[in-house]
RNA sequence: CGCGGGGUGGAGCAGUGGUAGCUCGUCAGGCUCAUAACCUGAAGGUCGUGCGUUCGAAUCGUACCCCCGCAACCA
């Protein structure tokens, strides 16, 4: 049976353009574990949707003149057509404005409430006194009290930068009408963390070796401080409403004095869109224009085999700053509803990516336009550059020049010419064909060859070499099994950990599998020089021969990348199968297309026949001249 | 003393007690199948600073300096 693997993308809010940060930061590191796992042939689910609701989307509504579902909807198409073209393979991408989620939402808020998780209590918020209406923070301005600068927020003061606490600010009034501003007392529901405080301790110590370690100990951090009461109702319109219908056949100590004007508040709503997309994605029988909809044949269409099965895994991508709903807060409410819910294994975090050293704004307009890049550059492109520049760790830097130079240096130089020498090669040598009967595993290599790929780790192909002899590089070996030996017991320990994230390894790693994968390329370049398959074609028939087997090796080693290299350039996966005479990748559930490379067992099936389709190249260079005016432009 | 991350050859990063590594760049050489690509070799680091623990510290402790993120509805 395949392994269920829930793949839960934060959810964009769509009071913007997505950019490049937003990719590097969870869309595409997503993507990549999806599709790895796809190619393992695992049941995979990955969902998402664009986050609608709170104060984000009627303040850009404002500023466009719109009215919210207006905004909503405009940003969530140009979001649906960005991910396709990044080939972001969601199962479902949806909204959170559905009646599904509202129905989840709903159904989640009223099981914690009679769990006893959900509690009344009062707070202060501004109200604008003529209006009659509550005002988020971001609706309220006045003058600072520190610096006396007029027009400040309420929250902080641009002028002076001190954090302002509420009541601070003098004569506040309401940005959207001058009307003069109070705090007024207002009556809430409140998720109480307390109580689940020794459930997360529970949580976090289980899942210590499966975070990376700074997003643990920031979670840790925030644990060992306190979890406090956390309000899940706003005055603010534009939000999902509360149920109140079902509230009201509640004991009266769980219903509020006034439930007019009281809405569901944006954070406690938007992560429950896990659970409603995935129940949504079982119910749907097809796609609508709004959502990105797929299915494979034979994927389960019981939701609860993802959120309640033991042998199901959660994944959940996103921006560190997300990092404390997804570490605590979503966890927390998943806990509350004592309901037999599996926990996210896996919380994967990322630092934010730069723009030239400096922080993505889009009120600076300092930012790169998604869509722009990729068809100007080819989407593969900036999913490899943006893959290898992940911020796993600590922030990551997109600069132009860099882009070039890893462009033309690595993926043009590198692994673009290994394809391009190799099939350009038995085009001109061998008429696009081979064929050799002899090619078995156990051909022997050059000495020079053996003597290489020794030094570079390789000599995990070679069955009972020593120490010495590794050093040396003298024995004659024999080249044991097939190269997918290799691949499974050294190389692709990444790739592999990527996902099993075994041993306390912390990942997942993706910059560090994409270095494998330019590895073995490498390798196979030095294997291309010392082999001297150039000459071998010219000594007779048996350098031929030889020549070949070499090939043989040499397009084996390339289908082998064609595979490893799909969860992070799936377009260019693709071509190199097409040139090769295969079949594109298939990542239809159990079609396990991971063994095809990655098998313990070395049972994978060898290309000893091949008839090259057209060959083109893989990458095109990049004019460093043309791509540098880039960054002028956006100065 | 709010919480947290980081400071390693020109650039970007691995490395968490035992001879300092990788990719890119630079320089020299080789090769010519290939998108002036590929391969080999070399130069280049007192691992932010001081003190300490240890036979031994980039790695542990401590003090300090610098950069950054979060704490606010900025991914």
């Amino acid at each position: 049976m395949s392994k269920k693997v829930l793949i839960g993308v934060a959810w964009p809010y769509v009071n913007g353009d997505i950019h490049v940060g937003h990719l590097g930061g969870y869309l595409l590191p997503a993507d990549i574990v999806a599709r790895f796992h796809r190619l393992k042939g695992d049941d995979v689910l990955m969902v998402s949707g664009s986050d609608c609701y709170g104060t984000p989307i009627t303040v850009e509504a404002d500023k466009k003149g719109l009215k919210p579902e207006e905004v909503v909807d405009m940003y969530h198409k140009k979001d649906l057509e960005l991910f396709k073209m990044y080939g972001l393979d969601y199962n479902l991408y949806t909204k959170t404005t559905t009646q599904k989620h509202k129905e989840v939402v709903h159904e989640v808020f009223l099981k914690l409430l009679d769990n006893g998780y959900i509690e009344k209590g009062v707070m202060q918020q501004y109200y604008a006194i003529d209006d009659n209406q509550f005002l988020p923070d971001r609706y309220v301005e006045g003058t600072c009290p520190y610096c006396n600068a007029g027009n400040q927020r309420s929250d902080q003061c641009e002028s002076c930068g001190r954090w302002l606490k509420d009541g601070e600010l003098i004569d506040p009034v309401s940005k959207l009408t001058g009307s003069k501003v109070t705090l007024k007392d207002t009556e809430h529901y409140f998720l109480n963390f307390e109580k689940l405080e020794s459930q997360l301790r529970e949580y976090l110590d289980a899942n210590k070796e499966n975070w990376k370690k700074w997003v643990w100990n920031e979670a840790n951090g925030w644990l060992k401080e306190g979890l406090q009461r956390r309000a899940i109702t706003r005055d603010m319109d534009w939000s999902i409403d509360l149920p109140i219908e079902e509230i009201k056949k509640r004991d009266e100590s769980k219903q509020l004095k006034d439930f007019a004007g009281k809405h569901i508040y944006v954070w406690f709503e938007a992560v429950i869109g896990y659970l409603s997309a995935t129940r949504a994605w079982c119910e749907m029988e097809e796609g609508t224009s709004d959502t990105i909809f797929k299915r494979d044949e034979g994927q389960s269409r019981n939701w609860e085999d993802w959120w309640k099965s033991s042998d199901s895994v959660i994944y959940n991508f996103m921006g560190q700053d997300n990092l404390v709903f997804h570490a605590l807060m979503w966890p927390g409410q998943l806990m509350g509803l004592d309901d037999g819910y599996q926990l996210p294994k896996f919380v994967v975090v990322n630092k934010f990516l730069n723009y030239e050293g400096k922080k993505f704004s889009k009120s600076r307009n300092w930012t790169i336009d998604s869509k722009v890049i990729a068809e100007k550059y080819g989407v593969d492109l900036v999913r490899y550059y943006i893959a290898r520049n992940l911020p796993e760790n600590k922030e990551g830097n997109f600069t132009w020049e860099d882009f070039v130079a890893s462009v033309n240096n690595e993926l043009v130089a590198n692994l673009g010419n290994l394809v391009n020498r190799t099939l350009t090669f038995i085009n001109s040598k061998f008429n696009g064909e081979l064929e050799s009967e002899n090619f078995k595993p156990d051909m022997t290599l050059s000495q020079t060859a053996l003597k290489l790929m020794i030094k570079t780790k390789a000599f995990l192909f070679f069955e009972g070499i020593t120490e010495k002899e590794r050093e040396s590089g003298e024995k004659d070996m024999v080249y044991n099994p097939e190269i997918n030996n290799w691949l499974g017991s050294e190389q692709f320990e990444y790739l592999n950990r990527f996902t099993e994230l075994q041993n306390g390894s912390n990942g997942p790693w993706l910059v560090n599998a994409l270095d494998t994968v330019m590895g073995y390329s490498r390798l196979a370049n030095q294997y291309f020089d010392a082999t001297k398959v150039w000459e071998r074609v010219k000594e007779g028939k048996d350098g031929k021969d030889q020549a070949q087997e070499i090939l043989l090796n040499l397009v084996n080693v390339l289908y082998d990348l064609s595979i490893i290299m799909y969860p992070f350039m799936p377009e260019t996966s693709g071509k190199l199968l097409r040139m090769l005479g295969r079949e594109t990748i298939k990542t239809e559930m159990g079609s396990d297309m991971w063994k095809s490379v990655f098998d313990e067992d070395c049972t994978r099936q060898l290309i000893t026949h091949l008839k090259l389709s057209e060959v083109e190249l893989l990458f095109d260079k990049l004019d460093p001249e043309k791509v540098l005016a880039e960054k002028d432009s956006t100065d």
